[in-house]
RNA sequence: UGGGCCGUAGCCAAGCGGUAAGGCAACGGGUUUUGAUCCCGUCAUGCGAAGGUUCGAAUCCUUCCGGCCCAGCCA
């Protein structure tokens, strides 16, 4: 690990660890396997693991799945592939909060007989009615005086299956006045008689989250339990069946300011909308702010790990400019991504000082900083395929704004010669299919002889050697920074041009042989990487990461 | 208007009584066969505001202003 900024959960830690207070730390990272892992558990697992493995501590991965309504296995398995494709790796086997359920019972009872829980039968109504608003304290439930025995009968009658669903919960007695809502009697258990996907129909009633969490904690050993601020108002629940339960270890809960980034959304329920909707192809679609989605795209671990270490953690709540995303994603392929050329909106332009048959071969290097990254042949013959852009038929254009080609002035060719537009051919309906030009002999590795001077330099494919491939460029899927601001209108910022289809591009032969999930930089246009799912040799597919940094002022 | 929390540059963020780190963005300049990268430089007399304590305050106190969270048998 390199040296990490330094936040408060760190010195927190630093602390406890000076003082003796653990010996090693335990972290745990506790999704819901309610859908995919998004940007915002990105952080919150590079949060959770990564100061595990700065102090040295352990990080569990535990499933927080007390609500078997919404809990599916196919989330389970897409959770576990995410974080180790982030690099992450838990403590032992996954643990799954529903494996304490029997434990959970136990210290259900324990509470019961301490005079401390009580089985109440208002239903939700009524118990929203007893409970009363934030300026007004609540009432008594009428249940809850009921006798010891009469509740240990009744909770286990609950477990029996004797009740149906909303008949009765079993709540904590704490203070029904308490101005901190989590504290008038919250519910620990309630009947929900369904399946669930790991204990099958073992059980009728599940746990709450508030009930179920820290003791989980505590039989896991976990020392720092860190979450998101939403939480704050439940630490002294938290808290509170800590000090009133038998529990094995005294876990305490810190939290921090989750993570927002403009022009994204990151709510599950948004983010299963427009899956279910069929808004995007999937939870992996590209342009989803999942991990799975930005995987597919070409981010890569390290770059969204960077960028959880350069947001850092604290508990001012904000909004992250998406620009330091995707500078932490061009960080990272700039460094590692071997350079390629593709065309991707090819103009075919006939070299006519060229023999038909010509034909050499250029190498270049994979990539200009990097001798690593070996290199590349660049097939060239008489024809070859320049993008549509670099070439602009008004020649009165200045060097400084259009530094390309144009009608009698001369480009260099990336890693080959200089050339010289001659001709433009233009069918009936009066577009150009064609550009004639000519080479300049001795310019391929030399600078440009006297009185020739190259407007820029350009990237081009061989035509009779370049492959085809299909390329789909991405932009953001909201054209608002806030798209998650109003209440259910966020699909009325999504951006009609958030992909784009190309199909007739062609790009260097050496691309053809490389892995999926392999990503390039195809110089002077972005970084792209083969799709993971639908790429093959014959059939190449590539997905835009994201484009270069451009600087000057895109007119033209 | 009950409770909890938060305000340091356009954005993120260190700082914990000794005179405002860093990153992103932006803006200048240099190198360059990628308008990329890289390199150099500029960017808060100021820490939400006003008072107060102190030799000294972003740090302590008071008041005020602004924002976020909480009334699921969701997590």
């Amino acid at each position: 690990m390199t040296e990490k900024a330094s936040n408060f959960l760190a010195t927190i830690i630093e602390d406890d660890l000076a003082k003796g207070k653990h010996d090693q730390i335990v972290t745990r990272f506790p999704p819901e396997p309610n859908g995919y892992l998004h940007i915002g558990h990105a952080k919150s697992i590079c949060v959770n693991f990564g100061l595990a493995e700065q102090f040295g501590g352990r990080c569990n991965l535990r499933f927080d799945d007390t609500n078997p309504e919404k809990e599916e296995q196919e989330y389970i398995d897409a959770i576990k592939a995410d974080i180790e494709w982030l690099g992450f790796q838990w403590q032992d086997e996954p643990k799954f909060t529903s494996s304490y359920f029997d434990q959970l019972y136990d210290w259900a009872v324990h509470l019961i007989n301490e005079g401390l829980a009580y089985v109440c039968d208002l239903s939700s109504d009524q118990a929203r009615e007893y409970r009363g608003t934030l300026t007004e304290p609540g009432r008594n439930s009428p249940y809850r005086e009921r006798s010891v025995e009469e509740n240990l009968d009744l909770f286990a009658r609950m477990r029996n299956g004797e009740f149906d669903e909303g008949a009765c919960a079993l709540r904590a007695k704490i203070d029904m006045a308490s101005p901190n809502m989590n504290m008038r009697d919250p519910i620990l258990y309630r009947i929900r008689k369904k399946a669930h996907h790991q204990t099958g129909n073992k059980w009728c009633i599940y746990p709450s989250y508030d009930y179920a969490h820290g003791q989980s904690d505590a039989i896991e050993g976990v020392t720092h339990s860190i979450c998101t601020l939403e939480f704050e108002d439940h630490r002294p629940l938290y808290d509170w069946f800590i000090e009133h339960l038998p529990v094995p270890a005294r876990p305490r809960q810190y939290e921090f300011a989750r993570l927002n980034v403009n022009y994204t959304v990151t709510s599950k329920r948004k983010l299963k909308r427009l899956v279910d909707e069929g808004v995007v192809d999937g939870w992996d679609d590209p342009r989803m702010p999942t991990i799975s989605g930005m995987r597919r795209r070409g981010v890569t671990p390290a770059a969204l790990r960077h960028f959880s270490d350069m947001v850092g953690t604290s508990r001012a709540g904000g909004v992250v400019d998406l620009g330091m995303l995707d500078f932490a994603i061009r960080e990272d392929l700039n460094e590692n991504a071997p350079r390629a050329m593709a065309v991707l909106d090819p103009l075919k332009v006939v070299l006519t000082n060229l023999p038909e048959d010509h034909f050499e071969s250029f190498t270049a290097a994979g990539h200009p900083n990097r001798d690593d990254l070996g290199e590349r042949e660049l097939p060239f013959s008489r024809e070859i395929y320049i993008d549509r852009s670099d070439f602009n038929e008004d020649s009165s254009l200045s060097r400084k704004k259009f530094k390309r080609l144009v009608p009698g002035e001369w480009v260099r060719l990336r890693n080959a010669y200089i050339i010289q537009a001659d001709e433009v051919i233009k069918n009936d309906a009066g577009e150009i299919v064609e550009l004639r030009a000519s080479v300049i002999e001795g310019t391929v590795g030399n600078d440009a002889p006297e009185g020739i001077r190259p407007r820029g330099v350009i990237h081009w494919v061989c035509a009779k050697h370049g492959v085809k491939a299909q390329v789909r460029l991405y932009d953001r899927l909201f054209n608002t920074e806030t798209p998650d601001r109003g209440g259910d209108d966020f699909m009325q910022y999504l951006n009609p041009e958030s992909l784009t289809l190309l199909t007739g591009c062609i790009v260097e032969p050496s691309i053809a042989k490389a892995e999926p999930e392999t990503s390039f930089q195809f110089e002077r246009e972005g970084y792209f990487v083969i799709d993971r799912y639908e790429s093959t040799p014959e059939n190449l597919v590539l997905n835009k990461t994201i484009g270069l940094k451009e600087v000057w002022e895109r007119k033209v």
